[in-house]
DNA sequence: ACCTGAACACCGTTCAAGT
DNA sequence: ACCTGAACACCGTTCAAGT
């Protein structure tokens, strides 16, 4: 029995961080955020739960790792812009995408502050701000401002994402529903509520991003020139 | 053996849904978010873990529920302000102070979107907007924007306030260490990040939310007189 | 150095059984 | 109607033991 046939069926590639960030994205992808899980991950390297941790810290720094790679393609991809306007909209247009095609993303933005991935968001924000000649003292509040706006944005929007798989409906009957309880409230605690149902339920998610982005803005436009 | 002492030690108060929110929110704030479980809110209550379930749906129904709880509160106590912008920036303030209390909220929050809590503000940010004299079809966009910064600066705190639980070190100590990674970071990819470190330290999180929300209204005005 | 997988200390949730 | 608490089906993480 010659040694070569006979040694256990064992991984040609070597378990590294990058293999494992990349089935950790797979597996987030197809079975969502509850889906990553040390054992299934283990189960799709072929390899035990134990060794998952010889290259990662524990599951934040997976999660993390996993977003920051999704965050870093999307960055590197964003065009750069003729002006500053249209750079920082590239940004938030990119990170839509991104948040598009990888539901858990807000998720994993949101649980690690002043981290890498939220890191590189706000440099490319920030560069624009810059461009768009906002004086040094308030470069750091507009750029955080855009940064929380695009976190808020990003959280909902996973957050409605968990809904719907739990659920097992579509995003769009999700928000049909919300709407019929929103115009179902009381008339006189939430008449603002009640009037806006409509737009939740016929709203476009990318474009009032983008919106939400430009008024944002505008805000910092305006605080240069007047006051 | 008289039947009236030999009774076993029964609770007086019968458990209720407000009982047991009350209790949650007792044991977020003392516990942190990963405190909050079936087994410690049955022993705080004197019950059994099932118990709980004849009054909750489950465990994000007791979250939001909580949360809510929370924010109902912060909206009722926020005063309505002489001006519009005076109005936006006390629901802004009555969240932040709430945030400050009840370090959990924002994650409460991030999960729970298109929910009572979520609309509660919404409700009173669009009422503030319509006053400031946004146009109809401007109001919806207005008032997201400004609850999703809203959502985003919160969902970071929370965040910030779950590491520096785990770490068991100070609010301060956490932003100062991380200020520190900022700073060593690449100059060549990471200059705004390294520019503005020193502002990440040194900042007053209450006073740059407050400036956010500023710029988004400085934003909205821009919007409505030129353009 | 890297991997294995059983074991530990938890979870949320259910449900037969009680009052 | 409401409560009890054992039981189920999971988790993340550790660690002795292997190669």
């Amino acid at each position: 029995m010659p040694d070569t046939v006979a040694t256990p069926p064992r991984r040609a590639d070597s378990l590294t961080r990058d293999t494992i960030i990349d089935a950790a994205i797979a597996l987030l992808d197809t079975a969502g955020e509850g889906g990553l899980t040390f054992r299934a991950l283990a189960a799709r390297l072929a390899t035990g739960a134990g060794a998952i941790y010889w290259h990662v810290a524990d599951k934040d720094d997976l999660f993390t790792a996993a977003s920051d790679a999704i965050v870093a393609r999307a960055m590197d991809g964003a065009p750069h812009g003729d002006t500053p306007q249209a750079g920082i909209r590239a940004v938030a247009l990119a990170m839509f995408e991104a948040m598009d095609a990888h539901p858990w993303l807000g998720s994993a933005l949101s649980r690690a502050p002043g981290q890498l991935p939220t890191v590189r968001i706000l440099e490319r924000l920030g560069r624009q701000v810059d461009a768009l000649g906002v004086p040094p003292n308030g470069q750091w509040l507009a750029a955080c401002t855009l940064l929380n706006y695009l976190l808020g944005v990003s959280g909902q929007n996973a957050a409605n994402a968990v809904i719907a798989r739990e659920k097992g409906l579509e995003r769009a009957h999700v928000l049909d529903t919300m709407a019929g309880v929103w115009s179902r409230l009381d008339a006189q605690a939430f008449p603002f509520a009640r009037k806006v149902a409509g737009q939740l339920r016929a709203h476009d998610d990318r474009e009032d991003f983008l919106a939400g982005i430009d008024l944002i803005v505008h805000g910092m436009q305006a605080l240069q020139e007047g006051r």
